[in-house]
RNA sequence: GGAGGCGUCGCAUAGCGGUCUAGUGCACCGCCUUGGAAAGGCGGCAUGGGGCAACCCAUCGAGAGUUCGAAUCUCUCCGCCUCCGCCA
């Protein structure tokens, strides 16, 4: 949610964001027409109370009775003004930075950075669904069987590769040498504090989720409804609220987090698409950063996330483009979202004339600004005493897809993959 | 699942129908004192909204109710704790 003050200030600001985030349904005038009534809706409340404060110090029965009527009737009013404006507000989509580039959907993505050579093979590349076959360590027939479609069973050596892969991960994110030397690399002076481990629920509080700007479309959520918890689709959405309702000191950020969940996704709307291999799956695991800083810090907490990604791959040796989402392809909350795709030779990307071999989306990082922490009330009290919401970062560390890059850059002739030397 | 207890301004607590504009201790900040510190003294120290300001309004887990009046009484929900049962 933005604050109220900001779209006051900056109509023209929030309208042009609406326009770039296709948000033009949202109705900016009512909002701000609301913002008034509601001004004067607690106006008149507050007038009550004080009459009827002060009729409460005389004893005034007669006069007590009747300011009583009087305010139910105000805070109805108000009650029902404030609940129209925030169902409004929070459709406003974040405000994108200033080097978000605008566009309509993902035709309108820039990429920023090209990393590693693409492997060259003397022989036909495969896709991974059939060198998981060969190897026998994909089997999506008898997940269907068993759950449906887009689950899937690694068994043995890409079980044990998934394992490798996350270690790897842990490894990074835990050493602050490591994270020195990535931030060194990247030119950037933040701090190297290391990532906390988390074990987080994988499941949560509609409302909670909500209040994280990611309960919408619940259409791609598994909602429980009977017991009011969804299933999360990144372990994002429970980091993000683990300082929900407090004031964080300024010295104690940044704060940063990680954790290894199964994500779920019904894919709604995706019906038809990659529905071969593990590409596009109803749970898959995902190791996931999630950090807290000063406001100033944001941008830059953002490029570390984004360095730690890159250095990853590049130890991987997994080569790989830098993507700058535009504004009509980026997500609701977003200030700046920067996606990495790593390079898949097995597989026929979407203009089959370019020949085998596409980039895929593998990782991606979102800085949310104060949008999140907004609603979820998590502030920093900063040295002068004042309150501001902190500002929130969230990224892919690395996941299951990384694994489909594995095997396609990995494979040989005769169907086996060579394990990549880091792992 | 059963029984009981409890949610108060960072922490700990007081308050049990109007004197609460919520007291006290600790922590924290400033000043005095000191060569410097400790101790001590003085002052400050929640959040949101409105107002140029003095100041006003709201908030004692959340919501509803009783009452002229609720931190205090009643109900519902949420959370925490203890005991019992079941259990990876």
């Amino acid at each position: 949610m933005l604050d109220l003050q900001f779209i006051r200030d900056n109509t023209d600001i929030v309208r042009l964001a609406l326009k770039n985030k296709n948000r033009e349904g949202v109705d900016l005038d009512r909002i701000l027409a609301l913002a008034e009534e509601r001004k004067k809706a607690a106006g008149l409340v507050g007038e009550i109370n004080k009459k009827r404060n002060d009729a409460q110090a005389t004893r005034d029965a007669e006069a007590g009775k009747r300011l009583k009527d009087e305010l139910k009737t105000a805070e109805e009013n108000y009650q029902a003004v404030e609940k129209e404006l925030v169902s409004l507000l929070i459709k406003i989509p974040n405000i994108p930075s200033a080097d978000t580039p605008v566009g309509p959907d993902e035709s309108g993505n820039k990429v920023i950075r090209e990393w590693g050579e693409k492997p060259q093979f003397s022989f036909t590349p495969k896709a991974h669904w059939d060198i998981g076959k060969i190897l026998g360590v994909i089997d999506n027939e008898k997940a269907a069987e068993v759950s449906g479609a887009r689950f899937t069973y690694l068994k043995g050596g890409l079980a044990m590769l998934e394992f490798a892969l996350m270690n790897f991960a842990w490894s990074v994110l835990t050493s602050e040498e490591t994270l020195q030397k990535i931030i060194t690399g990247a030119g950037l002076s933040i701090s190297a504090k290391p990532f906390v481990p988390v074990i987080p629920p994988i499941m949560m509080r509609s409302g909670v989720m909500n209040r994280m700007a990611r309960l919408d479309p619940l259409d791609e959520r598994y909602y429980f409804e009977k017991d009011d918890l969804v299933f999360i689709g990144s372990a994002e959405h429970t980091l993000g609220p683990l300082h929900m309702d407090e004031t964080l000191r300024e010295e104690q950020l940044p704060l940063r987090y990680a954790a290894m969940t199964p994500a779920f996704r019904r894919e709604a709307g995706a019906a038809g698409k990659d529905t071969r291999g593990i590409l596009r799956l109803h749970q898959f695991n995902k190791l996931e950063m999630e950090s807290f800083t000063k406001p100033e810090d944001g941008l830059a907490e953002q490029d570390f996330m984004v360095a730690i990604q890159e250095y990853l791959l590049q130890q991987l040796r997994l080569p790989y483009r830098a993507v700058a989402i535009c504004t009509g392809d980026m997500g609701f909350p977003d200030q700046r979202q920067i996606d990495l795709e790593t390079w898949m030779p097995g597989q026929q990307g979407s203009n089959a004339s370019e020949g085998l071999g596409c980039y895929r989306e593998t990782h991606t990082s979102d800085y949310i600004g104060g949008f999140q922490a907004r609603r979820l009330n998590t502030k920093v009290k900063r040295a002068d005493g004042s309150n501001e919401p902190v500002h929130m970062n969230d990224a892919t560390a690395l996941s299951q897809r990384p694994l489909i890059a594995i095997l396609e850059n990995y494979q040989n002739a005769d169907g086996t993959v060579t394990v990549p030397e880091v792992l």
